[in-house]
DNA sequence: ACTGGTGATCGCATTCGATGCTAATTCGCA
DNA sequence: TGCGAATTAGCATCGAATGCGATCACCAGT
């Protein structure tokens, strides 16, 4: 497949795109009268600076490890909320569970075949693509999903 | 969003985007050894112009219908043979279980997001598209899923 | 500070989609 | 026609995710 790349990734690398931040998802808890419990707390520190795509369990195995017996429903509480909330968004593939997106960027996603590894990728002149059959559908967002093999297991 | 919208919806009305005959998918079958059962039979004549997305459960009941007692098991079988003979693809969503497309053809999709109704659409121009970020990954295949709402949800 | 009320936590049960397993059966080549 | 290999069907199992409910804890208002 033929696709024009660009070396944008430097400037990219430099901003860090995560959850905001612990202050604020507090805030914005609260706004809603959802309370700040420590439980949800360590899951806003370890969500902010968080530059993969993390499963449940995953967050649920860095918790326990701070803070023991915090249990995986209460993970899934939370990230629930956080998701209907706009502050994460989630991810589904064939074959591997949900994984959550902490970069709420406009943005896309690079998949590889061989280990599943998923990496942000952004994505420019979208808007000179040139659909058809749509036929009646309004359209509001796109994701695209690259499929390949990543550097490792290429 | 902005997204460029053809019409080459009516030339692609004329043809029929479906898994291939029942002939042909049983001289595949018997190409690699797998025998061509009754059952199989008539999955492949029901994929063959159906021009949905149907979870294994819908063909499970038109099946069914034609041949009361055949197994689920089967139905998943027989559609997992056919995806991995790339004679059908299979898609998932969040929230919904696996859709089998029998257009193999190169599309994309838009989901409805009231009611998950499911549509192709096919995109041109898509080698305008600049991306940035794949850093090392090697992008072999992409696919587009539009958002939105449907004519009937709209 | 204290306290009441409302939401949260946790752990267990449950759901749902999908697959593993296996005895009995059937396909298809010779 | 017969034999070996693949398939079927049904039940058990699995994994991800959620429902439920008794207990606990946050926090707004006093």
């Amino acid at each position: 497949m033929l696709i024009r790349t660009s070396c944008r990734q430097e400037s990219f690398a430099d901003s860090i795109f995560s959850v905001r931040s612990p202050e604020v998802l507090t805030s914005e808890f609260r706004a809603r009268s959802l309370k700040v419990t420590p439980q949800r707390q360590l899951l806003f520190r370890l969500l902010h600076g968080h530059t993969g795509h993390p499963t449940a369990e995953a967050l649920y195995a860095e918790a326990s490890a701070q803070m023991p017996g915090i249990s995986l429903r209460t993970v899934y509480q939370t990230l629930n909320d956080l998701v209907s909330m706009g502050e994460l968004s989630s991810l589904q593939f064939a074959g591997s569970s949900t994984r959550f997106d902490p970069n709420v960027d406009d943005h896309h996603h690079a998949r590889c075949d061989e280990c599943g590894e998923l990496r942000d990728v952004y994505v420019d002149h979208f808007d000179s693509l040139l659909v058809s059959g749509f036929a009646g559908f309004t359209p509001e967002r796109a994701s695209i999903v690259f499929g390949g093999v990543c550097a490792d297991c290429g």
